[in-house]
DNA sequence: TAATTATTGCGAATAAATCGCATTTACATG
DNA sequence: CATGTAAATGCGATTTATTCGCAATAATTA
């Protein structure tokens, strides 16, 4: 299954990029400027997150949001980071906060999701 | 609006208590010996979590989940902790490991939801 | 015992995410 | 440049979690 560019991936990833935060379908929907049917936009999102173009989070509204994460790249944020989500503007940010724990080794742990929640910075005014 | 005391209600805890685990609408239907409506057991969590019986958590799957935290009163999890889900039992554990974070105070933080997933301890034989 | 109103059951409604299938399109190859 | 193959898309239907409206039931208090 070898992966193929268009439009769609494009202006998807582009959009990401450019809010620098994690987007729902939903979001995304609505400000990306061309028309991309709804199962399409989470088909693209899935595929990025196989190929770790993107990661997702699960916030407290059960709702799934994806990331570019630009900032991966830094030491904090290459590990598992918290998220923020603001409930005013419905977004979520990487901080660049590392989630530490340590825990007995018989449990296997696969997956981490944190998610802070409350009004983010640009909008507690 | 008094609370009024019922079978369902003491059925619902009883059993979240002697799990000891946070338990999904899905699982407690499941568990539960008496007959409950779907609507009714959403109802009767809420209220829970409304008056602090229970904390309320969300998964990765984008489900939520049902403590009553018995441990709640120690020191270390009085405050916000980490869960564990088992993606074999379909259980989330309340963990005795803190959420340490410091963030900026530009941010307002209303809640918080960590949730490691992977195989317990259980189910990892 | 009766009155008040919280609680429940039932069925429908919402909403997120996925799926099947026919159609379109990217892209490698001749 | 034409063309075949499979990836990607659009559309509509489906699944699943959760909530809602409303009528019926039942807990509590007087």
């Amino acid at each position: 299954m070898e992966r193929r560019n268009t439009p769609t991936k494009q202006a998807v990833l582009e959009l990401l990029v450019k809010s620098g935060k994690a987007m729902s379908r939903e979001a995304i929907e609505k400000e990306i400027t061309q028309n991309i049917n709804r199962a399409t936009i989470y088909r693209v999102l899935n595929r990025f997150c196989e190929d770790d173009v993107l990661h997702r989070i699960v916030a407290e509204d059960g709702k799934q949001y994806f990331a570019v994460c630009v900032n991966c790249y830094d030491k904090v944020l290459s590990g598992h980071h918290f998220h923020f989500r603001c409930v005013k503007c419905d977004t979520i940010e990487c901080l660049p906060i590392a989630v530490e724990f340590s825990i007995s080794n018989s449990y296997q742990v696969d997956n981490v999701n944190c998610v802070l929640s409350g009004t983010c910075k640009d909008c507690s005014v």
